[in-house]
DNA sequence: GTCTATAGGCAGATAGAC
DNA sequence: GTCTATCTGCCTATAGAC
């Protein structure tokens, strides 16, 4: 069972990698916050590049779990593309960057096994949105202009690049407008009733 | 007149940015990369936020005077659309990332004249876009799903995505497929002769 | 599990000689 | 313009007490 401590470093982390990236946040940084010194970080953590590992696994791990519900609560392919984008909108909310997203713009600087996570994930992501592609081709829902790989990896790369850009102008609705955009014009509707 | 030596300590800075992040490169690298101390680069550039909006400046400068060959290049919409596509395309050849989009993941950790440099680079990027897309709707080459502002958001936001992406897996075809696809789906071309 | 204490290195920056 | 020398502060990390 994973103490108190560990779950709350890694929330700590995890926002200070969202906001500020990987190489602009410190072992300091996390132990002021909790009121911790950074010899106690080093008992749950081996290092930096070790808790960036655990933060990329838990992430994907949560973000999987976000898209298992999207299944569960079944419906078209439409609507689920809707949902999600929904959740790269709720990071933004929260005045975050995508874990991921802002680990590719510090890819260069990663460890090994961080950088295998990151690319992991984006794959998880890719393999997921290929399924609701293609759930939507044989419903008759979507109308995609190539193949359905293509697809997700021009909708994963959009939605990561509206988080991105639509951070300085502080404007969730510019990421929203631009989300509604991509999906549409990648995965187009067909004219529902 | 710019002396040769700033020059070089904005090529060198460039690319540190452009691969590493503003965060995760130092005084100390350019130094050593051109064989001078740290003490004399504080003779070019106050400091590193100095030496941040510098680039930025110049950037924007060279980004605008590649849209202007565009432009002069003439044509219709679409094929400014492909040659706007291939700047970004020919930055991820170099191993790079659109220095705007890498200080876009920086942005909560720059200073206020590097976060206003990095807005206005974007702000020119999609006026620029809105003029081509408002063009071809006039000439009849394109159609938009929307407006063109929301249009060229949406396309500036796709490319920096599927720039940032496509760097962890290394693969400049990821990308110049991510971005035909946007392009095409964002602004589709009237069916042509 | 958390602490004190500290190591060893690197960061950005400055003074002043040349 | 570039240097040497140096400052101060922060970084990650470790040893060892409690």
């Amino acid at each position: 069972m994973a103490s108190d401590t560990r779950t709350e470093i890694l929330d700590a982390a995890e926002r200070l990698v969202q906001t500020r990236g990987f190489n602009a946040f410190s072992y300091a940084d996390i132990a002021s916050e909790l009121d911790l010194t950074t010899a106690s970080l080093h008992y749950h953590f081996s290092g930096k590049a070790e808790l960036g590992r655990a933060l990329i696994e838990r992430y994907t791990e949560r973000f999987g779990e976000a898209l298992g519900a999207i299944d569960a609560a079944g419906g078209e392919a439409p609507g689920k593309l809707a949902a999600y984008a929904d959740i790269y909108a709720s990071v933004l909310r929260d005045r975050r960057m995508c874990l991921c997203g802002m680990l590719a713009a510090d890819y260069d600087t990663l460890s090994d096994p961080m950088r295998a996570a990151v690319v992991e994930f984006f794959d998880r992501n890719e393999a997921w949105l290929v399924a609701v592609l293609e759930q939507g081709e044989r419903e008759g829902s979507l109308r995609l202009g190539g193949s359905a790989p293509e697809a997700a990896q021009a909708l994963v790369s959009g939605l990561e690049g509206a988080l991105l850009i639509a951070r300085p102008y502080g404007d969730v609705k510019r990421f929203e407008s631009a989300a509604r955009r991509l999906v549409e014009a990648l995965a187009a509707q067909s004219t529902p009733a």
